[in-house]
DNA sequence: TTAGAATATAGAATTTTTCTAATATTCTTT
DNA sequence: AAAGAATATTAGAAAAATTCTATATTCTAA
């Protein structure tokens, strides 16, 4: 396994690894969704779940579409999918 | 999905979230292994080893298993054991 | 029973992460 | 153009993780 990948997946892990982060990623599996919806359903505050949704977008884990004023996020990479996938099926 | 639940999987994730812990894992997968035969392998420090395996074990990730005066590592938790799989097959 | 090999642990310094609070940006509606 | 809604970003403080060096423990073999 080349060091690159291995750095690379290790850090797709590091931003699952934390509680509200992988309930954000099990929720986008679920079914897209928007910033608030995120922060209704998991009662967390704004900002927060928009610093955890800036971490996994920055490692591609996940991206966000503008639709007006709401800006609607996904699961990106497959890794993460199936990662998620073992978690909630 | 229970939130205890979560939390577990997270942490379990955020044990994998590191490289050298990556590395030692996905040597785990394909045999069991001494703690010398990892510091050989993965040219990392007897200590930084032990430490990152104490991290693992901590969280169940890991088993030891004194043979002599070797202690053999091998995966125990098998959520780890599956996002292993993801990786090195 | 002492020396040496294999592994674990402790403590300090550094870096990273996380949260809160405040503010900025972008879009919609009036 | 102004107000308000939705989202992002920033700053700063507190907590946690990482790394290194040194030391402790446990076993084996002489």
């Amino acid at each position: 396994m080349k060091n690159s990948i291995l750095t690379k997946k290790a850090e797709i892990l590091k931003a699952l690894g934390h509680p509200i982060r992988l309930s954000i990623i099990c929720k986008l599996y679920d079914e897209k969704q928007n910033v608030s919806q995120l922060c209704n359903c998991l009662d967390v505050s704004q900002p927060v779940i928009s610093q955890h949704l800036a971490v996994m977008r920055s490692c591609g884990l996940i991206e966000g579409k503008r639709h007006g004023a709401r800006i609607v996020y996904k699961i990106k990479n497959p890794f993460a999918k199936e990662i998620v996938r073992l978690i909630v099926e």
